[in-house]
DNA sequence: ATTTCCAAAATTATAGATAATTTTATCGCT
DNA sequence: AGCGATAAAATTATCTATAATTTTGGAAAT
């Protein structure tokens, strides 16, 4: 039991140096060198540079041949873009996912809201948030569709993180509440709705609230 | 000039590869063995995996721990997830490059159409038929929604050449003529609602029509 | 004849070594 | 001092070699 999804070391080292830039660990435009991630994970090269074709693909590094990779940037269009991509792909995922909702399902769902609601710092928040998402989706049985979502809310995630890096506050999710009440009583395309302008919610972080636009500091709230 | 975009070898084995799969030269289910591709493109096998994980990334192929990678398969549920993706991934797409197109750019993408029209065989014909849709998507400006939709055409493209082995015939493709039309009078939502149709026609290909839906051969044809 | 087990072969995954390119630092020149 | 050329260092990309795993083939036993 407690068997990993994939046991390479590549795909480890893949998933460690996502969360990394994600969570906002390693800087945008930070230089990966493949030598030194070797070293920290006690292997040779060679699986890390199958981790960063990996990242590559995600979006969260970018390559340039004989001149190494580093850590993707992004700007406030790249917010908006990804925020458009999940608005149209999850409300799509929700249409064939409704008639395969069950009322645990739901249940679960809503534990998830409330733990988010709960939550003290924003990693606890996006954690339960993106719960919320992954479980009334996941049901649509679309792999392909799954796996796009999935890479675009690790992209939200780092807009998040990169805005709101200190200065979290609770706050009750009214959209999330809305989307579960709308599945229990069948309506699919009303929920679908919500969800569709819930995911194009961009919020002002503090940082960029703080230093007066500096660096402008925006990041998807749903 | 005439500059690659990548000028690795990991690169240029995953673009021919890649090629082979969608043309059906290399069938579902096949194994890919990085010693045999090493030694054909007379490399070693190092940057062969490296090209596996972006044809995984793909999802042109799948790669299972210690057992190798194989060419990925696909049935119809697939290519109806894909038509669905590529409608409201487009759509998206053609809302915003909306304000972006020139006479230019839609007489061009009115000449592919014509080409497509013309075209011999279904090689052509997807080549063509490719180009209107990046002529009219490529202004939106959005590098993550146009990669995904890239590679959602390489595997629309791999299930029409699947179904259409061979027995093609020239049709005009009346959809590409009234999305111009609709653009040219810059009603732009209405062709985004034509678009989005037009994406989701699946066809039956020859295959299926004569060996009586053996094995089913469906496939997008737009 | 069929199944089970074991050994050989093939293949994957990783490590270590080498060549080629880019970056960084130094020195001389104006 | 500032600029440019050149050498040294660092880093990338690849190749060759080795360890570990899986598949294949065949022989023995039922």
């Amino acid at each position: 039991m407690g068997k990993e999804p994939e046991d390479t070391i590549a795909s480890r080292i893949s998933r460690v140096l996502a969360d990394r830039i994600v969570r906002g660990e390693l800087a945008p435009g930070a230089r990966l060198r493949q030598d030194h991630i070797a070293e920290e994970f006690q292997t040779s090269h060679v699986p890390v540079r199958e981790a960063f074709r990996r990242l590559e693909a995600q979006g969260l590094a970018i390559s340039e041949p004989r001149r190494g990779v580093r850590v993707a940037s992004f700007d406030l269009s790249e917010v908006r873009e990804v925020a458009e991509m999940r608005a149209v792909l999850e409300v799509l995922a929700l249409t064939h996912a409704a008639r395969h909702l069950t009322p645990a399902i739901l249940d679960a769902a809503e534990e998830a809201t409330r733990e988010g609601d709960a939550a003290a710092d924003v990693e606890a928040w996006e954690d339960a948030n993106r719960r919320f998402h992954r479980l009334i989706l996941a049901p649509c049985g679309m792999n392909r569709l799954l796996a796009s979502i999935d890479d675009l809310h690790a992209a939200s995630a780092r807009f998040l993180f990169s805005a709101w890096q200190s200065g979290w506050e609770k706050h009750t999710d009214h959209d999330h509440r809305a989307i579960l009440h709308a599945l229990r009583q069948g309506h699919a395309d009303e929920a679908a709705a919500i969800l569709q302008k819930h995911v194009q919610r961009i919020g002002r972080g503090p940082q960029a609230a703080r230093t007066g636009g500096s660096r402008e500091a925006f990041a998807i709230v749903g």
